[in-house]
DNA sequence: TTAGGGTTAG
């Protein structure tokens, strides 16, 4: 900064602002700010706010706050600016009670303002102030105001209420880029993958702007969830092409979108172009890893993000921790449970526990799984309490223990979870009455469900073949593509495999869910949909190059069975990626090692 | 001058 404090006038504030809003250090907004004062030309609002607003953008609430305090006269933009400056510091509630203060205050809030308490209201999951302000917003006439009614769009979406969303959308008469990015981007952290591309699909045919980069990530994001490798390529590209590659946030949704798609090696392509990764491709990078049982290299990742002073975040330690989980490094995970907080002063959360508690089950270690889920219980609530008594559930399972499913069973009952994973809970339940043997209480569990219209996510797998999608169900021929061939392949494939293998027929279940193994004409109507998948993606793929296939639920272990067998009988590679991880068939056998 | 984005166990 060159401009002296003697000769500063009002005519180079200006060139001042200009200079310090591109600087790179709170110091220098800090000596911009006394140069103004000494200069004694702090006396403008316009002023004020511009440098109010680089205090917000080093995150120093403080001095923003102190230097609205010296403002003779604070405007809209003021007030506004010091509002949002309190949500990112993590107090939405400050910035409610600033919208209050104002009209005291003589200022009357404006569009900008509305959106920025109705963003407020988002992180303070608290819909009924929402609601309230979006009454306030159609009394005031704001109705068509485009910035209002995208930040009620996004409160909607952030509250799960996505018709409510959608029908607000809709009935806009103006939308800008902020707009379609909300609406998009909410239907992409809904798992609503489809519904996203398609209004990506809407917005580029308008050919009105460019995307940016907020885009991008809620469509790789999108691509992930649906595991569209095909999709995500060309969207990729698009990303290369416009310049967004180097962003940090696009960056790490590309490693997560690739390997959620099953090309863990495009990962580590895009991983190894970062020069200087953050913190945030890191993470993704570790937790793809571990996803894809590279156990070793996520941990050498880690070590090499404390050799460079990178701090962790809770989501990179759960990452490390699923990864140790998946390659059965029981006690280097143990270590990093218990060592976490003093370490790296992050506090074990339910997440944490529950991957422990699985580690533990899964090695035998039933009794000090049983326990920690216990000693863990107090802080998962909700969905946290699902994940943590399910994982007690399928130990328990696993080593026979009646026991120990009941008392998951009897905690799962208890749970309050959200709305959304009321069905995964019904479904926990009655699977574990079913196992120890209750099976009065798990019809009951059912008959709730039916009740209540509480509906399971039908069991179904999809192949993405030249960027359209072909999903599979289970029992369901009449929806299958191509199936007399699928059929055709399914009988030829049964009678090389046959019981020398040690498999029956394929894995089928009827409608109550049970396997007869018969593999007769009446079983391959009930064909697991992977198997389903499976013989399609051979008929569709050139030979050499691997078969990639999702799935909504966990592989059962007659299938994983299959895969290996078919993987050395056809010469063919497949990924398979299931609700929990990855499986690599190749040559017979599985990258999961069978330990999954 | 004021608005949003990524990674999370089953």
């Amino acid at each position: 900064m060159t401009t002296s404090a003697a000769a500063l006038s009002q005519s180079h504030i200006p060139l001042l602002i200009r200079c310090i809003q591109t600087s790179s250090s709170l110091h220098s907004v800090t000596a911009a700010h006394s140069k103004i004062l000494k200069a004694g030309a702090a006396a403008g609002t316009s002023t004020a706010n511009h440098l109010l607003n680089c205090y917000l953008r080093f995150g120093s609430i403080v001095d923003a706050h102190k230097l609205f305090d010296d403002i003779t006269q604070p405007n809209v933009v003021s007030w506004t600016s010091l509002m949002a400056g309190y949500i990112d510091a993590g107090r939405p509630a400050v910035a409610v009670d600033l919208l209050r203060a104002m009209p005291i205050n003589g200022v009357e809030p404006n569009s900008f303002t509305f959106s920025t308490a109705i963003n407020a209201c988002s992180h303070l999951a608290d819909v009924r102030r929402g609601r309230e302000l979006h009454a306030r917003i159609e009394s005031l006439g704001l109705r068509s105001d485009v910035v209002a009614s995208t930040a009620l769009i996004n409160m909607y979406g952030k509250s799960n209420d996505i018709e409510a969303a959608r029908r607000l959308f809709d009935g806009m008469s103006h939308r800008n880029l902020y707009t379609w990015g909300t609406m998009i981007s909410i239907y992409s952290q809904n798992a609503c993958g489809n519904e996203a591309l398609t209004l990506f699909a809407q917005f580029m045919a308008l050919k009105l702007r460019r995307p940016n980069h907020f885009m991008f990530s809620s469509i790789v994001n999108a691509c992930a969830g649906l595991g569209r490798l095909g999709t995500g390529r060309s969207t990729h590209a698009a990303v290369f092409r416009l310049g967004h590659e180097e962003n940090d946030v696009i960056a790490g949704a590309l490693i997560d979108m690739y390997a959620k798609c099953g090309s863990i090696d495009s990962s580590r392509i895009v991983f190894s172009r970062i020069a200087a990764p953050t913190l945030i491709p890191l993470t993704s990078m570790i937790v793809s890893a571990a996803k894809h049982g590279l156990g070793a290299y996520a941990l050498q990742l880690f070590d090499e993000m404390l050799d460079r002073k990178i701090h962790p975040n809770s989501v990179t330690i759960l990452g490390v921790l699923h990864a140790c989980s998946h390659c059965g490094l029981l006690d280097v995970g143990l270590h990093f449970l218990n060592s976490m907080n003093d370490d790296f002063g992050i506090l074990p959360e339910a997440k944490h526990y529950t991957c422990a508690v699985d580690m533990l089950g899964r090695a035998g270690r039933l009794d000090e799984a049983v326990d920690l889920a216990r000693r863990a219980a107090a802080e998962a609530s909700g969905d946290d309490g699902l994940m943590l008594w399910s994982a007690v559930v399928a130990a328990g399972r696993l080593r026979g223990r009646l026991d120990v499913v009941a008392e998951a069973a009897a905690r799962l009952a208890e749970l309050e979870p959200r709305k959304s994973d009321v069905a995964g809970a019904y479904v926990a339940m009655s699977n574990a009455y079913n196992f120890v043997g209750r099976w009065g209480d798990a019809i009951k569990i059912r008959m709730e469900m039916q009740r209540r219209g509480v509906m399971k996510d039908p069991g179904c797998s999809w192949v993405e073949v030249k960027g359209t999608a072909y999903v599979f169900f289970a029992g369901q021929f009449e929806a299958c593509p191509r199936v007399e061939e699928v059929v055709e392949l399914l009988r030829e494939m049964k009678k090389e495999i046959g019981c020398r293998r040690g498999i029956d027929g394929w894995p089928w279940e009827e409608e109550d869910g049970e396997h007869d193994g018969l593999g007769g004409e009446r079983a391959m109507l009930g064909v697991h949909s992977e198997i389903l998948a499976m013989a399609f993606g051979i008929l569709s793929f050139p030979k050499g190059g691997k078969i990639r296939i999702m799935k909504n639920l966990r592989m059962c272990g007659e299938c994983h069975k299959v895969f290996k067998v078919v993987s050395k009988l056809v010469g063919r590679e497949f990924v398979v990626r299931d609700l929990n991880r990855f499986h690599h068939f190749d040559g017979g056998i599985c990258s999961c090692r069978d330990y999954w």
